[in-house]
RNA sequence: GGGCCUAUAGCUCAGUUGCGGUUAGAGCGCACGCCUGAUAAGCGUGAGGUCACUGGUUCAACUCCAGUUAGGCCCA
């Protein structure tokens, strides 16, 4: 026997679609991704833009060594939906995707992976060796980026081994250098006397070690301003060491201007110290009993004072110094600037002397003739013996801590001071330039603007150098006879034109005669020999020249300057910095107009990911588990401005929101299925309140979501847009429209009025959406009925405008809060198992207004509005509280139609069927 | 240790232009219910907040000031 109305239910027009429920991204994704590279998008998207307005991203270079993890994959994907939104509002936005492929961590695992091979090769096979290394890295975080979704010119991106790369980043360092930018002077890095090389801060590990601990004590010689009440005999300023073989590069004590020192008197001398301190240094020299405390006084107020050193022809001054702390020693620091960096800064601040006596192999120079050939290890005995029969040592023991050691060969490393290549901040008032260039750009968040400027106003000079092999050389010379560097506009020239004729390797494996310009020879000795600096540049400095080296890229649609860059906030000290620093000086004008920063991802708790931690989320796992559209959402729903959380709970957010995204696509679509908009789209005049009142709430979102991603506001644009499918759509207009879709006669004008609306809301919101969901809007996009361009990704962005309507707006917001009061009042009948369409809703209005708007709107509306059977309008009435109306529920009169479900007076149906409405009837063409 | 930043329901975010003013909102999730003509869907109702904490300014503080805690980035 047939299910009473089935007869009935065939002459529904119920939603067909072949836009699936289950998106099935993990499959989906890269088939389209297949269908998008075969024909070429990026290419076709370009060309459609061909001559519009440019709207150009500068693709920060990721670093090619490893995995995409979340926090690249979330830069990728915000530049992305950036070039995806621009592309929709008609601008042409390039996007040429570039990688950091120089630099020591490349170094380091092509020298695991070598092993002891590497010795016997030369500059050249390890060269090779890394950039074969970089290659391979490139290609596999390329295919990574593009199962994003990224669009871009990945066949043809920028790598700084590129020889035209290369050639950039040496004309740079010409251009600097001829303008006076580039000096060479020297620095204290990390010396290992054994290999003989400086290491990176990366290529030391710390060990325990034993070393010395000494006391010794320096008499004052000058005391301008009295503290030692102008009384200098037994005078002393006792300072603490671990490194005995530093003091004869002793210039210097340092002292905290805020702290409290005293005087005290022990014997017939009196003895400086860090009132913080006393107890400790008493135990530690093992004076018995309290010495009395003379005076105390304040730091900064021995600024005067003036030491003589103990065995060196030299004094030591009194500087200020910030770092000084009560954590051991006397308060009174030992300052070698030749041999610490905090030492050299503050040698630098105060304009000491670098007294650096040591040799490649770690020895004395004739420098200190009384250790002269010694290594400085060896020589720390007889330094401490010297001093105790100078009377000047006060304490000698031995301690254990962390010290720094060489990677490779395990020893103790030193530090030393080297010559080094800088470029000079305040030659022709750069940093003062670059502050007030930072000025004119816009900064995302705000404070990235005081960020800068702060780093901008503290940054040291840039040193420039590097004693690696995988890099780009730095172009100078060494005359053979004398030894004097040669830095020449000329030399870099040559070393250019040699980089974008053979690359790199090149500089280091061309005879030397061909990096010699001709006629050159030695301003200081006249000789005409010279040998290659082996050191290379910063990777810093190449990052920082990408702007010269890619932005030139007209052909590739590009142009200098940039709209943008967005990184995360480490590069304010990195990338954005030096990027600005070289285009102050070298153009006179910032490279960017915008600089977006985003924040890190974290984990769910709001900790940094780690791997030791546990709680590293892989971005390859969530598109193979969820799809690169779920990461794509979970990326534009948060404020990525700030730290941004990832794990299974968010991650579990996303795909629920997406998922009703998509069924409320699919559920437009279906509903599509049978609409030709070119033949049975209707007039406006032919649309409902109800449908107006959609579009207007259409046109607001448009507004609120071009807003949101003009203003980098990425999760603004998709809680907009989740909300308005949640609720505008799913609960109310799409619900309401379910009766006029499924019970009018097919290609009846109530039914096509609600198609039009639909299709136009249809339409757009694919639009709105494929910046963030660039896989499912363009499936949608392929399932709307119409004629349109091949991808959503060459739409032009929905002009909805028109449909505004700030008075309908205000009429609605009292109509659907009186829809919230009868669904509200409906509840009971509902829990008593009663449909809401058998219900008859009675109203009685708070007041005359509402009672108009009632009335206008009809009960007729009002009843498809609330989905019941019947509105009976009752006048006005006394309300509670603020609701604007009273409203009653009662069982509707009538019986239930078979084929709509409302409740109404029946009439004959189809013959040989049951009775039915008089609306059904009609619909059915039934007399 | 220093500089900068962040903190609103279980989660993601709003909170009216960098400027105090009703009972701090939304969606999701959750609980309960409905529907079975969006169905591994849809609808409804409801419970969730000491606006991190402590002081201060004020008639009035999520909002302004100081400090504390927790977390993040950079530097040491």
């Amino acid at each position: 026997m047939a299910k009473p109305g089935k007869a009935y239910k065939e002459t529904l027009n119920l939603p067909r679609t072949d836009f699936p429920m289950r998106a099935g991204l993990p499959k989906s994704e890269p088939e389209r991704l297949a269908r998008w590279e075969s024909s070429d998008v990026y290419a076709r998207i370009r060309e459609a833009r061909d001559g519009a307005e440019k709207y150009i991203l500068h693709d920060g270079p990721p670093y090619a060594n490893g995995e995409v993890h979340a926090g690249t994959a979330l830069n990728k994907i915000l530049k992305d939906v950036i070039v995806k939104f621009q592309t929709l509002r008609g601008k042409d936005a390039p996007y040429v995707p570039g990688w950091d492929c120089h630099g020591l961590p490349i170094e380091h695992r092509v020298a695991k992976e070598l092993g002891p091979k590497l010795r016997e090769m030369s500059t050249v096979e390890i060269r090779s060796a890394c950039r074969e290394f970089a290659l391979r890295f490139v290609d596999k975080m390329r295919g990574q980026f593009k199962r994003l979704g990224v669009f871009g010119l990945w066949e043809k991106p920028y790598l700084t081994l590129d020889r035209d790369y290369e050639a950039v980043t040496l004309e740079s360092f010409r251009a600097l250098l001829e303008k006076g930018y580039i000096y060479k002077g020297l620095r204290p890095v990390y010396w290992c006397s054994t290999c003989r090389t400086a290491l990176a801060d990366a290529e030391v590990e710390y060990h325990d070690h034993q070393s010395h601990s000494i006391y010794v004590a320096f008499s004052v010689e000058a005391d301008p301003d009295g503290v030692f009440d102008g009384e200098l005999g037994g005078a002393r300023v006792p300072i603490w060491t671990t490194t005995p073989w530093t003091l004869p590069s002793n210039v210097a004590v340092a002292v905290h201007p805020d702290f409290e020192y005293l005087i005290v008197r022990r014997g017939g001398e009196r003895y400086l110290l860090a009132a913080g301190l006393a107890e400790r240094v008493y135990s530690e020299l093992g004076w018995e009993g309290a010495p009395e405390v003379v005076k105390r006084i304040k730091g900064k107020d021995l600024l005067g004072l003036v030491c003589r050193h103990p065995f060196m022809e030299r004094d030591s001054v009194f500087v200020p110094a910030d770092y000084v702390t009560l954590e051991q020693g006397t308060g009174l620091v030992h300052t070698a600037p030749g041999h610490g960096a905090e030492d050299f800064y503050t040698g630098r601040k105060h304009d000491l002397p670098i007294v650096m006596p040591v040799d490649d192999s770690g020895r004395f120079t004739d420098e200190v003739p009384l250790w002269s050939g010694m290594s400085v290890d060896e020589a720390n005995g007889p330094i401490i013996d010297h001093l105790g029969e100078l009377g000047v040592l006060l304490g000698a023991d031995r301690v254990s801590h962390s010290y720094p050691h060489c990677w490779r060969c395990k020893q103790p490393v030193i530090f030393r001071a080297t010559e080094q290549w800088f470029l000079d901040v305040d030659h022709e008032d750069l940093r003062q330039r670059a502050v007030e260039a930072a000025e004119g750009v816009n900064w995302l968040p705000r404070w990235g603007a005081e960020r800068m400027r702060a780093m901008l106003e503290q940054r040291p000079d840039w040193c420039l150098s590097r004693q690696r092999t995988w890099g780009v050389p730095i172009p100078g010379l060494y005359c053979e006879e004398c030894g004097e560097l040669i830095a020449d506009a000329r030399i870099a020239a040559l070393a250019r034109d040699l980089a974008a004729e053979k690359g790199c390797d090149a500089w280091f494996s061309e005879p030397i005669e061909s990096l010699v310009p001709p006629g050159l020879k030695c301003p200081k000795c006249n000789a005409e020999k010279f040998r290659r600096e082996e050191d290379i540049l910063d990777v810093w400095f190449e990052s920082g020249v990408s702007h010269l080296a890619v932005l030139k890229r007209t052909e590739d649609g590009l142009r200098w300057p940039c709209e943008v860059y967005l990184e995360g906030g480490d590069q304010y000290r990195g990338w954005f910095q030096v990027s600005l620093l070289t285009a102050v000086a070298l153009k006179d004008a910032p490279p960017y107009a915008n600089v977006v920063t985003n924040g890190w991802v974290v984990d769910e708790t709001g900790r940094a990911m780690h791997k030791s931690v546990g709680n590293v989320v892989n971005p390859d796992d969530i598109c193979k588990r969820w799809g690169a559209d779920i990461l794509r959402l979970w990326a534009a729903s948060g404020d990525y401005m700030r730290d941004i959380g990832l794990g299974d709970e968010i991650i579990k957010q996303s795909t629920e929101a997406y998922r009703r995204i998509r069924n409320t696509l699919r559920f437009l679509l279906g509903n599509l299925g049978d609409f030709d908009p070119a033949a049975d789209a209707v007039g406006d005049d032919r649309l409902e309140k109800l449908d107006r009142w959609a579009l207007h709430r259409l046109a607001l979102l448009e507004r609120d979501v071009t807003a949101a991603f003009e203003d980098f506001e990425f999760h603004r644009a998709s809680h907009l847009l989740h909300n308005f499918c949640a609720v505008d759509l799913s609960s109310v207009y799409l619900d309401v429209l379910k009766d006029r879709l499924y019970c009018s006669a097919a290609d009846s004008p109530r039914r096509r009025a609600a198609q039009t609306a639909l299709y136009r809301i249809a339409e757009s919101l694919t639009a709105y959406l494929a910046p963030i969901l660039a896989f499912t809007a363009d499936e949608a996009w392929e399932n709307l009925p119409g004629e349109r361009p091949v991808t959503v990704h060459l739409a032009d962005w929905p002009d909805n405008s028109r449909w505004e309507d700030s008075e309908l707006e205000t009429r609605w917001n009292t109509l659907l809060s009186v829809r919230e009061a009868v669904l509200k009042a409906l509840e009971p009948f509902r829990a008593a198992k009663r449909n809401s369409l058998d219900a008859l809703v009675k109203l009685r209005a708070g007041d005359e207004d509402t009672l108009q708007l009632l009335d206008e709107y009809g009960p007729a509306n009002l009843k498809d509005l609330f989905i019941v059977s019947s509105v009976e309008l009752q006048g006005v009435g006394e309300v509670e509280d603020e609701a604007p109306v009273i409203v009653e529920v009662d069982v509707a009169g009538g019986d239930k139609c078979p084929r709509c479900w409302h409740v109404e007076e029946l009439v004959p149906g189809l013959p040989g069927e049951e009775p039915i409405c008089r609306r059904c009837a009609d619909e059915l063409g039934v007399d």
